[in-house]
DNA sequence: GGTTGACCTGCGGAC
DNA sequence: GATTTCAGGTCAACA
């Protein structure tokens, strides 16, 4: 067992961060958070806003600084972010509620499949067609006494086929993974590849997939693929550009995340997802 | 081009 | 308690 301390120097609020509808693959024992980065099981403790704890088997020092690092993507100046973005009372009151809660830096391709399967759906749901497909096709890691899956690759998914994967319950969308399995496998797109190219450009080859539309692709874009002005309008963003921007009800997806863009600029990415944990939160208390 | 309904399933909230 | 609604959307068909 490997065990480390990160002191990240500014807030990292894990538990926020795997709250906010970013990941769906983690879960909760005592105060430790279990989840896979890069094919390994690690778990996380808050020591204090700005430190963690670390531990995993199968990496330590400085790759699992590294990594952990990368995932949680404490590289970003998040003080610098959210000077950039607070640009009114309700951005300035959802970093004080939510100080610490950052975008990850996920897999691409377990993202892309995660956000399929959200397509009419809901975040329990969405949990559980992920663990049944990791659970069915990943291999098995273990830390201490537990164990979870690594994320199946696309020749996996693909191998499955829709029917089976109508069987874990994904229903219209296991069409669309079968799908997205195999262009990628056979559409010569590296998903890594994306990082390069500009938002635009990645956003339009994204949106070549079946089953995935402008809010899937952001989401991808956002939280896998470096582009933070990328902006998810969903119901809840939707809602809160709504009730706290007096944008009209009747605007495009396409106008409101302009709109949004041109407002917040290169982290409009971070600004919506504060937006959205305070909106989402603020109804179910 | 914008609008509308279908799509799987499960589970809180309304009758 | 049985029934309906609504979920972090996308696609195809239609006017």
């Amino acid at each position: 067992m490997n065990s480390i301390k990160i002191a990240a120097r500014q807030p990292i609020d894990i538990e926020q961060t795997l709250q906010s509808g970013q990941v769906f693959r983690w879960n909760k024992i005592g105060e430790w958070y279990y989840l896979v980065i890069n094919h390994n099981l690690v778990s996380i403790k808050q020591e204090s806003l700005e430190d963690i704890l670390v531990r995993s088997e199968t990496l330590s020092g400085l790759d699992l600084e590294t990594a952990v690092n990368d995932y949680f993507r404490l590289d970003d100046d998040i003080e610098y972010i959210y000077k950039s973005i607070c640009t009114d009372k309700h951005i300035r009151s959802a970093i004080q509620s939510y100080r610490g809660l950052r975008i990850v830096r996920q897999d691409p391709w377990e993202c892309l499949v995660s956000f399929i399967c959200s397509a009419n759906s809901n975040i329990p749901r969405i949990s559980s067609n992920m663990t049944n497909l990791a659970a069915a096709y990943g291999n098995k890691l273990h830390l201490d006494e537990h164990s979870n899956y690594s994320f199946p690759s696309p020749h996996q998914i693909f191998q499955a086929g829709e029917q089976q994967l109508r069987e874990l319950k994904l229903g219209f969308r296991a069409r669309y993974v079968a799908a997205a399995a195999k262009f990628v496998l056979y559409g010569e797109c590296d998903l890594d590849s994306l990082k390069k190219l500009s938002y635009e450009e990645s956003k339009q080859t994204l949106t070549l997939i079946s089953g995935v539309g402008q809010k899937v692709a952001d989401c991808v874009l956002l939280f896998s693929l470096e582009k933070l002005q990328a902006c998810p309008v969903d119901r809840w963003v939707r809602r809160a550009m709504e009730g706290w921007y007096s944008i009209e009800p009747n605007l495009s997806y396409e106008e409101i995340s302009s709109w949004a863009i041109n407002r917040w600029g290169p982290f409009t990415g971070y600004a919506q997802q504060y937006l959205f944990q305070q909106k989402r939160l603020e109804v179910s208390n």
